[in-house]
DNA sequence: TGCCAGGCCCTCTTTAGGGCCTT
């Protein structure tokens, strides 16, 4: 059983680069402790910007939902207070930890939190699997969904579902008594051929 | 005004290209 929590995010978002002027529009997180979700946050928020018709298509999210929503400011505010310091998991974390930081510099705020990634684990866990998508890993694994995709909470819940499906079949594989959140992070930038390895030497010189 | 992502990973690779994954 992990002793520790992660906090598993995901965004909704205008675009795919806040580089170039994207914002956030949905944040939804859960809290994860000993496997299982004992928090929840999830708040719209207004980018103070028109969204295009693909993202009203993609995330269900439209505009008129929006003017109505509180801005991206209060909102990040709020979510600093639930993500305190927890560790941060992501699917395709690369993109959410780009979102996050950017909001979080726009309030003068730093994330210190360490992010992992679950797109880059499953891919050294699950390598039979042609496909890595969170929509795929819900189907292939039979993890707990309610339907919805692309929204923030939901796809935020997936993952956290899929997080734990993780830990459970690295502890039932190599006989992990217990998977630490840095051994994730270290696997998730081992080379795929040599995960197994990697594993089971972890298991190994475990404690 | 309009430009328009970034990083991983495989392979017919490394003097590169293209698919995957996120919205």
């Amino acid at each position: 059983m992990g002793n520790y929590s992660v906090v598993v995010l995901d965004f909704e978002t205008t675009g795919l680069s806040p580089q170039y002027g994207d914002r956030a529009i949905e944040i939804g997180a859960v809290l994860v402790e000993n496997n299982e979700i004992v928090d929840r946050f999830q708040s719209l928020m207004n980018p103070g910007m028109k969204v295009s018709s693909f993202i009203e298509e993609y995330t269900g999210i439209t505009n008129r939902m929006l003017d109505s929503s509180p801005s991206i400011t209060e909102v990040m505010h709020e979510f600093t207070r639930f993500m305190a310091q927890h560790h941060l998991v992501a699917h395709n974390a690369g993109f959410d930890s780009r979102f996050l930081d950017a909001e979080l510099q726009r309030i003068n705020q730093q994330r210190c939190q360490e992010f992992a990634c679950s797109l880059l684990i499953s891919r050294r866990v699950y390598p039979e699997l042609t496909s890595h998508s969170l929509e795929s890993l819900v189907r292939s694994k039979n993890l707990k969904t309610d339907g919805v995709h692309h929204r923030a909470l939901a796809d935020a819940e997936m993952t956290a579902h899929l997080w734990v499906n993780i830990v459970n079949d690295i502890k039932a594989e190599y006989g992990f008594k217990q998977v630490p959140f840095d051994l994730l992070k270290r696997l998730s930038k081992v080379s795929k051929s040599l995960a197994p390895t990697f594993l089971r030497r972890a298991a190994e010189n475990q404690e």
